[in-house]
RNA sequence: GCUGUUGUAGCAUAAGGGUAUUGCACCUGACUUGUAAUCAGGAGAUUGUGGGUUCAAAUCCCUCCAACAGCUCCA
């Protein structure tokens, strides 16, 4: 007998040679219907496999990530089951199952593979699927392996690079695949499939190398699943930021300016204004001190930051001044000018921490692909801040940055967020600038802050700048994606380079440390986010015409004006739309525009110095006075 | 940057070798309107750019630019 343990804690004994399957069904039917593979000491398994000694045992269905993972895993096989019946000849080489759904890279020979075989291939999918397929396991050898993929040279290099002896074939049906898996127990429970799109990729990403034909898709244990997500999808396609922008004139983009160059419209610069000036406020309650740096500054500059070594070849050419030939550049960031700042004289450890911050634009050369509306452009405004302080001030400077970060957001609606923390790879020690015990102050100092404030956060070793640890804000928008938005950085390394330093209580020079933070990481990249989670129906107090007065005929066109002209002294600001419309059509407009509030004012309300309200969306919410509207407008900001 | 697809009026679309369709938006006129599109008329396009093939190009070929989807990259 062996003991299981479980993720409760409890312990259950079993003969030796169980599998994850017996255990699911000693527990109960349901949970053996419902388990997709499990998780043996750390190690995710088939559920049919052997397990021979004491373990710790998970068992994972569709809910969970790596019972998905799974799922879709098996399913990218079941596809190429579908392809290979479908289209004699076609080479495999990897299928693995990604953050959504699931890819094969194929090279299919002389068949071309388009979105128009989809329902083809989806239609064998299924049909294989019904077959309640198991997938077997099987060990083989090198030799064997290379035998069975004698002329698919990519499966041929995959297996090369493979140990003797830890090689795996998967079979179901009549499909065998080169695999280390694990598998679901049975195709049966792929119930729906999708396949997403086709595009082009390289054999191991490498451009020199062959060309590939990746097929995306996804797939669901339940019809119902996958019409939800294709749903998620329209609803994504809706609310895009791209389309939107344009449809409510925010801002734009023109082939004369330059790809990635956004242009920010009339109504568009009035939201960005609106939070740029909200969180400008909140940093100077905060003890921020802005600055203004200038767009451009000599290379020296980056040559001391060191940027101009790192990046110098993949941003825009310098800029030479006609007579003397000098070089600038176009700002990439804005730390190296705030830290000219810092150290234009002497710093008093009393001075500490010093926060400079300014909505600094920047301009990096993105590689073409890579530009995508607002979220990924070649300028755009950071809302920046440079906190200079002593190694024992960057827990409370972290704290504050928390702080600031969650109340910004929260006001903005966002309600649900994570954090990661990226922290040195411990085994390469020398990859990393500044001491060990700085590092080790800081990972503790941003560790025990992110528990201070409950802040939910994943650590990941590894993923911080050879200069400091960082920390990411991601949140989940009303669609239940995430995005990555904030970010804070601990800096050992410009300090050191620009000699920075602060006289201490003992009458000694030190090197502050800075810590680079930006709440909404990017306007641009900001905005593009809150227009896709409220589906461009801003807060009240964002929404760039809060309201439209709608006159029933032009002959209340001067009452309407009146009522702009009451309301603009309380900051609540609005358009009249004095057309020659029916009023349906300018309520139909202004819901179109997504305007929050519409002002019907006809004989009645000019008579006794009303309006009738309408709410975008909701529809009438009744008649009041003017100064009951600025009231119930102010409640809702 | 690489691969593929696409570019027709402000937006959305039709025409796939014979100088361009329709709807919305726009302008003019009529209507003076009560909670999601009033009616009629008008104007607007050297079909992304430059070149080539052809008697003739939106349409076929090439260059460049841009967008889209991947790939690669990201201070």
């Amino acid at each position: 007998m062996i003991n299981i343990t479980l993720p409760d804690g409890s312990v259950r004994q079993y003969e030796s040679g169980v599998s994850a399957m017996d255990i699911a069904l000693s527990i109960s039917e349901g949970l053996a219907r419902n388990v997709i593979s499990a998780k043996v000491d750390g190690e995710v398994w088939d559920t049919d496999r052997s397990i021979e000694k004491d373990s710790a045992v998970q068992l994972l269905t569709w809910r969970d990530d790596e019972g998905k993972n799974t799922f879709w895993h098996s399913s990218a096989h079941l596809m190429a089951e579908a392809l290979q019946s479908l289209y004699p000849g076609i080479k495999f080489t990897i299928g693995p199952a990604i953050e959504r759904g699931f890819y094969y890279d194929v090279d299919p020979g002389e068949h071309k593979i388009s979105s128009e075989d989809f329902k083809k291939i989806e239609d064998k999918m299924l049909e294989l699927a019904r077959q309640k397929n198991t997938f077997e396991r099987k060990e083989v050898s090198k030799a064997e392996a290379l035998a069975f993929y004698k002329g698919n040279e990519y499966k041929e290099e995959l297996i090369n690079d493979l140990e003797d002896g830890t090689i795996t074939f998967y079979t179901q049906g009549d499909f065998t695949d080169l695999c280390r898996g694990p598998h679901i127990p049975q195709t049966g429970i792929i119930k729906a499939v999708k396949l997403m799109n086709v595009a082009g990729a390289y054999w191991r990403g490498d451009e020199n190398n062959a060309q590939l034909t990746r097929i995306y898709g996804v797939s669901f244990p339940k019809q119902k699943e996958l019409t939800a997500y294709l749903h998620l999808l329209e609803e994504a396609k809706k609310r895009d930021h791209r389309k939107l922008g344009a449809e409510l004139e925010l801002f734009m983009f023109s082939e004369k300016v330059g790809a990635g160059l956004p242009i920010w419209l009339p109504k568009g610069t009035a939201l960005r204004t609106r939070l740029e000036d909200f969180l400008k406020n909140e940093q100077i309650k905060r003890g921020y001190k802005p600055v203004i740096t200038p767009h451009i500054a000599k290379k020296e500059l980056y040559v001391t930051s060191g940027h101009y070594e790192k990046y110098g070849e993949d941003s825009f050419q310098p800029i030479m001044t006609p007579r003397e030939g000098e070089e600038f550049l176009l700002k990439p960031m804005n730390c190296p000018h705030h830290c000219e700042i810092y150290g234009h004289r002497p710093r008093s450890y009393k001075e500490l921490p010093l926060r400079i911050a300014e909505f600094g634009t920047v301009y990096r050369y993105e590689q073409s692909g890579e530009l995508h509306g607002l979220s990924r452009v070649r300028g755009f405004t950071q809302d920046d801040a440079h906190l200079f302080c002593t190694p024992d001030q960057l827990k409370d400077e972290f704290l504050g940055v928390l702080d600031l970060t969650r109340h910004v957001l929260s006001k903005m609606g966002f309600e649900d967020f994570t954090a990661q923390i990226s922290l040195r790879d411990p085994n390469n020690p020398d990859k990393y600038i500044g001491s060990k015990e700085n590092w080790d102050n800081a990972e503790r100092a941003i560790i025990e802050a992110t528990e201070e404030v409950g802040l939910k956060t994943t650590q990941v070793e590894g993923e911080a700048a050879f200069y400091g640890p960082k920390l990411d804000f991601m949140v989940r928008d009303a669609l239940g994606r995430s995005w990555q938005l904030g970010t804070i950085q601990v800096d050992y390394n410009l300090p050191e380079r620009f000699e920075l330093e602060y006289i201490g209580s003992d009458n000694q020079g030190h090197r502050p440390v800075m810590i680079h933070r930006a709440p909404f990481g990017s306007m641009e990249r900001f905005i593009s986010v809150l227009i896709e989670h409220c589906a461009g129906k801003f807060p009240l107090w964002l929404a760039p015409e809060q309201f439209a007065v709608l006159p029933i005929s032009d002959r209340f066109n001067d009452y309407a004006k009146t009522i702009e002209e009451t309301l603009a002294p309380f900051d609540i600001r609005g358009i009249i739309d004095d057309r020659s419309e029916k009023v349906n059509r300018k309520i139909r407009d202004a819901e179109v525009r997504k305007i929050p509030f519409m002002l019907i004012v006809g004989e009645k309300e000019a008579a006794e110095g009303k309006v009738s309200v309408r709410k975008q969306g909701e529809g009438d919410v009744g008649v009041m006075t003017i100064e009951e509207f600025k009231d119930y407008f102010q409640k809702q900001l």
